[in-house]
DNA sequence: CGCGGGTTTGATGATGCTCAAGCCCGGTGG
DNA sequence: CCACCGGGCTTGAGCATCATCAAACCCGCG
């Protein structure tokens, strides 16, 4: 199970890990599962853990006034999932975070990461290369939001994601690009005849 | 000069810098200035440098084919500008960043950051936490661009930012919000109105 | 077999873009 | 000191894009 985890920062770090720096990991994580469509965090709760997916597909997500729902973040296999404001700031969340299929996940409650942190050069460095990504990707997803049109949006995920296609359904996927789902219907029976 | 800089570090750290933690931090630091429509970076260039503005205002932005800017961020006193992807992969960037007032920057380069980022807690703890915001800032963009119309972004600009509008024109703040210069001119009457 | 979730298609309307013109105002040079 | 220029802002008309609503369809699963 953990092994997983391990791996995951091998690969981030450029060293493997030693059995002394992997144990307070290991031991800070705890195993849980969740079935298709369970909550593990609903509006108005605060994020209590930092989720790593061994398994499994998940989405974070808001519904607005009139019942529509905006996805702004998937996550699949090795993939990190929270609600990074309502964990850091310990306020309710504004977000849904769902297993849209059934999940695995290594979680770490908050007290334990600071902690780990403080102890645990591999474990700053690895959410320092965490943070780093998330930047740039943030960057990127921004950037052509303001400045690509719905079907450039769907095309450049498509280059850069192709797995969300085959793990969620494409209401989902018109959710994430902010467009509504007959919109990506129409976008992909057009791009189709070209 | 580089006062402003300790004052920012300590008001964002628990406790203020000793002389000790202060000197590495200050002899990494150039002081540097740029004139109104001077460019920092332009597209195409590296981001060889971390830039704290001590005073000034300034953007980064992409030009599109059609000739169109797209702004990705503002910058003014006590923030931070660099491209992040750029800086931290050494490739060249897609944006320019560009002086909109006449500014004053302290400026380190990415090898004296990392070295920095070695040796000193402090700039770590400044950087970790300079990350952490802006993480939470960029989930908070993506999520009003997915969700919310032309008219709610730009009212929750004016309650976030309002000094963006003190400090640039509104054909910027418009490409700011991904939207077109008339649009915003349009949405402001109507807000009035009500 | 029927149900329900997901997708497609069509018709209509709202939102926001583009192009064009005019205005306002501060800065510059004659 | 005034005239002019240019950048920024506004306004209008027409158009493209995308949302909404409604209906039909498809298909896997109980």
């Amino acid at each position: 199970m953990h092994q997983v985890l391990r791996n995951y920062i091998d690969r981030h770090l450029n060293v493997p890990l030693t059995e002394e720096d992997w144990l307070p990991i290991q031991d800070s994580f705890l195993f849980k599962k969740y079935r298709k469509k369970q909550y593990l965090l609903q509006e108005g709760d605060v994020c209590k853990y930092f989720s790593f997916i061994i398994k499994g597909a998940m989405r974070q997500y808001t519904v607005d006034q009139k019942g529509n729902e905006h996805i702004l973040r998937f996550g699949i296999e090795n993939w990190w999932m929270m609600d990074r404001e309502s964990f850091e700031m310990e306020t309710p969340s504004m977000y849904n975070i769902e297993a849209w299929e059934d999940v695995e996940l290594l979680q770490i409650r908050r007290d334990a990461a600071v902690m780990l942190y403080e102890i645990s050069e591999p474990f700053r460095k690895m959410t320092q290369e965490l943070d780093k990504r998330g930047q740039i990707a943030n960057q990127k997803r921004i950037h052509g939001a303001i400045s690509l049109t719905a079907e450039e949006r769907y095309l450049e995920l498509l280059k850069t994601h192709p797995v969300f296609f085959q793990r969620f359904p494409q209401n989902m996927i018109a959710s994430y690009l902010g467009i509504s789902a007959e919109t990506l219907s129409r976008i992909r029976k057009n791009a189709l005849s070209k």
